[in-house]
DNA sequence: TGGTTAGATGAAGAAAGCTTCAGGTTAGGA
DNA sequence: TCCTAACCTGAAGCTTTCTTCATCTAACCA
């Protein structure tokens, strides 16, 4: 009995040993690579294998095909923002609104800055059927997280946390892509970043003020 | 000399004769259905000029490639937005700051909402390399009708004027996006609209009194 | 009515990429 | 040291889709 424990229709395996973690790593920082140097059309499994140093054959090892691909990076990118938001808002409780939300929006876009061509290359994925599942998906546990970092506050919220929330990341998401898509982000980001943060600050602060005088 | 006048390499026609021009626009509309069916992955010239009526022939007599034929689509629905934009911001001038933002949030949702498929289902045309051109030149066109507008406002702003725009245009795009995707974009519309109105208020009245008192 | 151009057709060539699998290599435990 | 399981390899099958072009039809004009 020597193939006894294989389940018939797993074909991808989990890494154990050091070595293929290692590969399922370099496989998912090629796809980035290869995202920004060609563009998602010309994406092919070859190319990102070539790029990883590994061949085709590892690569479906780890990934049941070319989309699941580039789900796993696109989940990636967006996790380690949401975990910047997560921190961010957990460090804030109890803050005013206004310090509230210029720390959130200044680590939001740095955070977004640090490599802006990644952000930009993913958003090809994003777009994609599924993509857009897991961009909601995260889009929604961060609201969670901004909404109760809001209630928290030591201000007077007058609007609904969630509704509160999902504007400043309307807004905050809005700005950021017109930045990291415009033709020089980085002239740009000083003076963006600035605006939004006084944009965010008069939105609070007439939430504080709507209904109590 | 019969085929005198044709330049060599000139193998896309430009409609003339009325049968043509319903043609393009078939295949244009069917581009937009196709979208919705399947998916862009799925896609397909041969099942757009399908759902057209023509033949993948008659097809490539009018877009040089699969490529244009999707950007053309895309620069049609935006130009569509942008061209509501731009009307509302000349009925607009000479307003209040509060009256602008009201009046424009309120027309450009709506554009957004007349047909929410449409808009989703292109968001996966504007990430590609050159979707997203389209859409940049189509934001800085709409940026300077924006722009103009504020400018004639009766209200004092003492913030430039594309900046606020881009503010604007920046939550308006990132709200309705959030908007489009969610589950329900019907219940959620309302009160999103209303918010962001509330938002874009708050922020115009704070640049106005920013710096005089 | 006849000639000329615009428009339409769709089978088939050609290219390209995804995915598999049979066989070789490495690592770690007994 | 030896054996087994994990891991890696990459040529090639298979499918899919883009795009062309030789041919036919419809519209317009003299």
């Amino acid at each position: 009995m020597p193939q006894s424990l294989k389940s018939p229709l797993s074909p991808r395996k989990t890494p154990v040993q050091v070595r293929s973690v290692a590969s399922v790593d370099a496989i998912l920082e090629a796809t980035i690579q290869v995202l920004l140097s060609v563009g998602k059309e010309r994406l092919t499994t070859t190319r990102v294998a070539q790029r990883a140093g590994v061949s085709v054959g590892t690569l479906y090892q780890y990934f049941p095909n070319k989309s699941a691909l580039l789900q796993a990076a696109l989940k990636r990118h967006l996790d380690e923002v949401h975990n910047i938001i997560v921190r961010t808002c957990r460090e804030q409780e109890g803050q005013t609104l206004a310090q509230m939300a210029t720390v959130l929006i200044t680590a939001f876009l740095r955070a977004k800055m640090k490599d802006v061509k990644t952000s930009v290359a993913l958003y090809s994925v994003s777009s994609d059927v599924d993509g857009a599942k897991i961009v909601q998906q995260s889009g929604i546990r961060s609201n969670k997280a901004i909404a109760g970092m809001l209630a928290s506050s030591s201000d007077p919220l007058t609007t609904d946390p969630q509704l509160a929330a999902s504007m400043l990341q309307g807004a905050m998401v809005g700005v950021s892509r017109r930045l990291l898509e415009s033709t020089s982000p980085e002239k740009q980001f000083e003076p963006l970043l600035q605006e939004l943060i006084f944009l965010a600050c008069a939105y609070l602060k007439a939430c504080s003020t709507r209904l109590s005088v």
